[in-house]
DNA sequence: AATGAATGAGTTTTCATTCAT
DNA sequence: AATGAATGAAAACTCATTCAT
């Protein structure tokens, strides 16, 4: 009873949230039931709405985990002692290491991400609203003009479809063939990834210099 | 009543489809119940299991269909007469095609396709085996080899992905902002996809070739 | 299968009403559940929801048939060529024919009228403004001021107090002794219940005519 | 904190019985939770345990409340200096005074009265039993057969239910329209009602003494 | 080919209560 | 005297499906 290291002796908030996690990115949130949940957390079944105030409050928390870990990638320190190149570059870095070892929160906010639950609307909306305010600042020091919400807009999403791709795809390769992934892997894919970014966001800028010029 | 020409004048079986495609491209398989389909759709309930056997049987229909025109688009007419690059750039312009008009299609195909839905695992295995079947010929265009499953099952996947990527961002950017898309920025989406795509086949062939040279 | 004479055989939307007024003239509305009411009336418990569209759904259901007959009360045929004494008497005739007929019916919906029930309270103003609008040609014909809402919005619930009580308490009576009443019993309830109803009417015009003289 | 002016700082036990009868009387007991009364009292849910034993403990100490006040009006100081109208007229005054004084703990209990709250049943069937016991005295004043259970079974309930009966209508005419109530007001309303309650003794008891006389 | 009433297992949520602190 | 986390049963309701017509 002194510390608690064993699996099953976690805060039950913890264990609700890990088991919701695990089976929102296996099922989907609208596929898993309360009873699942609780049952895998090993809880009662009314602790999800006693600490969650009930099932959508647990996807909110995953949701709100995850921006919160994103948002904190877009901070880049000493930010402009580096080239804009190199602040893409850590940017792409931290964000493969944090979804790498946040690989089933990222999944179930992407998935349930344009997923329409009323509930969650508002919370989404805030958050790309945030993150917008927080990336602006990367897509100026390349040249794009920060009022220019749309273009602004796509990188986000884009940086992070990217990378959540490959984990996607690789949830379905774990599945249907066995393979796995090492470190050196993800070095060359946090490389190649980061090329393609910071090729897409010149592309553009050049495209959008010059209103668009005719082809 | 001679021929059909009014929207709730189909047949009832395409109208439940339709309805389904539109409501899990909206909310998730899961999330929609029979009831919402037989309403959009104006049928009677019944005849969702009268049709489709069931719910998932809606679901398998929609999967099936996306998966066929999907296949169709492998096949490049007179394949041996062009380069590989050409094949690619041929396939990519089909899959964006596609993908623009069966936005929900391929859509709610892609989000299902990673969840745990245990009526249609069998089907989801079937279709990604005869994908890798069929996208087999334009891998060993370029270099690759056949048997490599993991190589060879990445290439779809990535390809997929790549294209409905773009469409998963355009829906929330239609719901967060009011952008929208036209044929000139899709010629070019399909250029940029296409090179990405390349690159990503040369670099998978190349890092193969010499077992993983030191770096 | 020619007619359905047995109690089980009727419909069951009314098996189901009858089985809920009697178990909320017993216990109250918010005490009884769902599945006491379907276990009562014999039937599956959705189809309380797919009848009455959910538990408030009956409550509403059995006001509404109360209030339709109370209304029905109201209106004496016949009633300009008798005089104000002969109606009230009539209506109070018809009121005590009418709640000894359905007594729980009535009950439930005395019971419930001033309980705060958020679905339903659109329900009851729009019945008692109703009711008032019906009820006005009576009191005018005592010299009452049909404008005068809260003299007139009085009537109606006093007459139907003034009955309800005898039903409520013998309904406690028969609960701790055994008593039963007769016709003849009723007949004399009437009588003293209308002259009751009179006095309180004369009453109200006779203070309501110098203002309120100073006693 | 020498003395408790603040509202928030009376004992926790008063607290928590006058916000459950403040909600008893808005929703009725059933449709009140323990939590709710807790959230209103600001105190602790398990201090509804604690000092009540539960839920039906809360309603127990409130209609005991009320019974006992109940019961001292029916002590007429010097009953037998005075006459039986008087007296009956010195209850009726009192009875108004008190139920007015405190209208909630009144209605909750009358209207918790007639239900099948199985945990209060026998003290329900108790109170009513000492409150025969001790208004006898006054029915035999009239000149009623103190052993006649039946007949002075009738006259609490009938004189409560009298008096509660403005006090519903109260309530509701509160609600719809925003009538109020003043002391000339009750001082007239004592007086008529003493007068009818008078009327129905001396009913029952000449109705009674030749047996039932043929009509 | 099509209906809609009916089913029963399922859903989430809330209940009053208890227990360790 | 008081807390609030935790419980398990029960709440109302919805689900996909079936069946008689």
């Amino acid at each position: 009873m002194a510390d608690k290291p064993s699996e099953s002796d976690r805060e039950p908030r913890q264990r609700i949230l890990d088991a919701a996690v695990r089976l929102f990115a296996q099922k989907g949130f609208a596929a898993v039931g309360v009873r699942e949940i609780a049952a895998e957390a090993g809880v009662n079944i009314s602790m999800i709405s006693y600490y969650f105030d009930g099932k959508v409050g647990i996807l909110r928390a995953i949701m709100e985990t995850f921006f919160e870990g994103y948002l904190k990638i877009l901070d880049v320190p000493d930010a402009d002692t580096k080239s804009a190149e190199a602040c893409a570059f850590e940017i792409m870095d931290s964000l493969v290491r944090y979804v790498r070892e946040n690989t089933e929160l990222a999944l179930v906010t992407y998935n349930e991400l344009p997923l329409e639950v009323p509930e969650i609307a508002e919370l989404k909306v805030d958050w790309i609203k945030r993150m917008i305010k927080h990336a602006s600042w990367i897509l100026t020091r390349f040249g794009l003009d920060p009022a220019d919400g749309i273009r602004i807009g796509m990188i986000g999403p884009t940086l992070f479809s990217l990378v959540i791709m490959h984990f996607r795809i690789r949830s379905i390769q774990r599945l249907v063939f066995g393979f796995s992934f090492d470190d050196a892997y993800y070095e060359e894919f946090t490389r190649i990834a980061a090329t393609f970014f910071l090729d897409g966001i010149h592309g553009l800028v050049a495209r959008d210099q010059p209103e668009r010029k005719p082809e």
